[in-house]
DNA sequence: TAAGAGACCGAGAACGTTACCGGTAACGCT
DNA sequence: AGCGTTACCGGTAACGTTCTCGGTCTCTTA
C-alpha cells in the first residue's frame, strides 16, 4: 500500500505483457476491449496513478508550463490568475516564479524553470532588466515563450499586452477636458517598456490639445508608492506647480495622493489625478481615485490561449500581438466640480 | 545544439564511461581529479544541463513543494513569498495552486500536484472545505504535508498559524479600553477555524470585561467586503445598534466601513472598528482602520522551514505546533476620541 | 616477491513509461 | 489449401540518470 502500483504490477497480477497494460491505459487501438475492462478494473482497485516523471521522460514533455512574474500584486495576481484557469483546462500545470522586480532573480528563475524542463515560459518582465540574454537562452533552444504585459521590443516573441498608448491618453485627455492645463506626469523606470507607452499617450495628448510638453513635469521614479510621495511633494513646491497629475499607476496615485494631501491641497479642485490599473483599492479611498482599467484576468487568459496555440501549431508565431484596449474610469479625483448627489462611478 | 546535451555525450567525446561522468558531476569520491577536471570543462562548454527528469525518477524525489492556498490576496501572497524564499534557499522548486476557496478546486489541485509527484505539500485549506479526505490521503501515502495559517482540528499535520484566539482578544479588549460597550463581530463562516479561533478571543474579551454576550451582535458571513457590508448595514439597523465592530478581516472591515458612511454615522466618535490582517490599505483609508496585525512573510517562511524540518528529520511531527503572536495596530478607526495633532502610527 | 590495499574506472541493472517492430492466431476469400 | 487481412498481444529498446558490484592497475609492505 505504501509504494504506488505500477503498470508492471498490473501487467503480473493479469499476467498480461507491460505493453498492452500501457495500451489500455492510453486508449489506444489494438487492445481487446475485454483485457481493457480488466485492466481498468485492476487499476482502479490498486488506485494506479500514471508515474509522470516517467512519462515526461519518455515522451519529452512535462505539460508544464513555467511563469514569471515581477510581483504577484492586485494586477500581475489576477492574470496569473487568468493563465492558471486556461492552462489547467488545456491539461498544463503552471509553476509559478516571482522575480519580485529584481535582474537577478530572474536569472535564477528562468533557469530553475528551465531545469524544470517546463514546456514553455509565459513571461512578464521585471522592471530592473535592461539585458534579455537570458531570456533568449530560451528562445535558441526552441522553447515556446510568450511574453504579457510588461513587452519588449528587445525580446522578440508573440506577446499580449494593454495598448499603453492609448491609456496614457485618455487619462490624460480627461484630465485636459476637466480644463487642467499644467499637468504632470508621474512615469516609472525609463526602461520599462509600458511606463514609456503610457508616457507616450499622454504626450500624444498634450499635442492634440496643442499644450506645450514641460519636461519639469515628467518625473521618472520608481514603481511604487514612496517614490511616488517625494516625487509629488517636489512637484507641488515647485513655484508654477502643476494642477493635475497622471500616474502610471495606482500605486503611484496613491503616493501622490498621500503628498496632496500633506501639502493641504484640496482634491479635487485644487488639483486633478487619474491613476492606472484600476484596483480595488482606488475607489475606497477618499476621494475616490480616477483610473484606467485593464482586465487583467482577461490578459491572463489571452496570454494562456496564445501560448497554447504557439505550442500546437508549430509556425512562427512570433510576430502575433496581441493588444487589448482600456477603458478609463472616473471618479473624484479627477473631476474639476465636485459632485453634489452622490459620488460617480 | 537543439538537443540539450546529455552525460553520455560527454562520456562519449571523453571515451570514458557514464558512470564516471556522472560520479565527476555530483563530485563523488573515487574520482580521478583530473579527469573530474575534464568532464567539468567539457559540461561547460556544451553547457550541459543535469536532467531533473531522469534524476527524479532514478531517486524517487522531485525536490518541489506543492503549495495549496485558497487565493492570492494580500496575506497569501505574502506567505508564498514567504514559503518561495526559504524553499529556494533550500534546492526546492514550489508549484503554486489556487483553490479559490472552492472546495472542488481543492481536490482537483491535491490531485495534480500529487501526480506532478511533488515531495509533500504546504497547506492552507479553502474558507469551504468540510471534508478533508483529499488531504487525508496524502498523508496515508506518507507524503509530508504541513499546514499553515488556515489550520483545523480536522487535520492533524505539524503546523504554522497565527494565535487567531489572541488577536480577537487584543483587538476586542481595545474596544472595551476605549469605551464601547456593545461590540458587534461580524465573523466568516462557521466551519473556519481561523474565524471560530478570534471569535473566542472575542468571547473571551467580553466575558474578562463582564460584557454579557449578545448573539444578535455576532454574525457570521462570507469572507468578503460585499457580504460584511449588507452585514453592517443590517447591524446599524438595529434598534439598539452596536457602537463598535471587530471584522475578522481587513476586507470585511472595509465592507463594513462602506456601510458605516453611508449610514452617516461618523467614525470614530459614533461607532468603532477594528479589522484584522492589517493590509497595507487600511492605513490609507479614512478615516485609517485599526488592524491586528501578522507578518504573513515571516508565517510563510516559518511554514517552509517547518516544512524542510519534517522532510529532513523522518521523525513524527504531526504534534507541532507552531504559533505566532499577533500585534494590534491601532488607528482611528477605534479611537473614542479624536486625536487633535496628527495621526496616530 | 607475493599479497593486500588503495585508487580509479566500467558494465549493467534499475526507475516507470512509451514506441516500434514483429509475431500468432482466427477468419474470410479465392 | 493457401494466402492476405485483421485483431490482438509481447519483447525490447529507448528516455537520462544513479547505484552497486566487480575489475584492473599501481603501490606498499612484510
Amino acid at each position: 500500500m505504501d509504494k504506488p502500483a505500477t503498470i508492471k504490477d498490473i501487467a503480473h497480477k493479469l499476467n498480461i505483457s507491460i505493453s498492452t497494460v500501457s495500451r489500455a491505459m492510453r486508449n489506444a487501438a489494438d487492445i481487446n476491449p475485454d483485457t481493457k475492462k480488466a485492466v481498468m478494473a485492476l487499476s482502479e482497485e490498486l488506485n494506479y496513478q500514471p508515474n509522470r516523471l516517467a512519462l515526461s521522460l519518455r515522451q519529452k514533455q512535462t505539460h508544464t508550463i513555467g511563469v514569471i512574474v515581477p510581483n504577484l500584486d492586485y494586477v500581475l495576481s489576477m492574470m496569473v490568475r487568468g493563465i492558471d484557469e486556461v492552462a489547467l483546462e488545456a491539461g498544463y500545470t503552471v509553476m509559478v516564479c516571482q522575480s519580485n522586480e529584481s535582474f537577478g532573480r530572474e536569472i535564477v528563475n528562468t533557469r530553475r524553470l528551465l531545469d524544470s524542463l517546463v514546456d514553455g515560459f509565459i513571461i512578464s518582465v521585471s522592471s530592473e532588466t535592461k539585458s534579455f540574454e537570458h531570456f533568449k537562452k530560451i528562445q535558441e533552444r526552441n522553447i515556446p515563450m510568450v511574453v504579457f504585459d510588461r513587452v519588449t521590443p528587445d525580446l522578440v516573441a508573440p506577446s499580449v499586452r494593454l495598448d499603453n498608448e492609448y491609456g496614457g491618453f485618455i487619462a490624460t485627455e480627461h484630465l485636459i477636458e476637466q480644463g487642467y492645463k499644467r499637468i504632470a506626469i508621474l512615469a516609472g523606470p525609463k526602461n520599462l517598456g509600458i511606463s514609456n507607452s503610457r508616457m507616450d499617450g499622454y504626450l500624444n495628448a498634450l499635442k492634440k490639445y496643442k499644450i506645450k510638453k514641460d519636461d519639469a513635469l515628467i518625473i521618472h521614479c520608481d514603481f511604487n508608492q514612496d517614490y511616488a510621495f517625494f516625487a509629488t511633494q517636489e512637484l507641488l513646491a515647485m513655484k508654477k506647480r502643476p494642477d493635475a497629475i497622471f500616474t502610471i499607476s495606482d500605486r503611484m496615485a496613491i503616493g501622490a495622493m498621500l503628498a496632496i494631501k500633506k501639502r493641504g491641497l484640496k482634491m479635487p479642485g485644487d488639483i486633478g489625478l487619474v491613476g492606472f490599473n484600476n484596483e480595488p483599492v482606488v475607489s475606497l479611498l477618499t476621494p475616490q481615485i480616477s483610473s484606467v482599467d485593464m482586465s487583467s484576468f482577461e490578459l491572463g487568459k489571452a496570454a494562456a490561449k496564445l501560448f497554447i496555440e504557439t505550442m500546437h501549431h508549430q509556425e512562427d508565431l512570433s510576430g502575433v500581438e496581441q493588444i487589448l484596449q482600456p477603458k478609463l474610469f472616473i471618479r473624484e479625483s479627477s473631476l474639476k466640480t465636485v459632485l453634489k448627489n452622490g459620488r460617480p462611478n
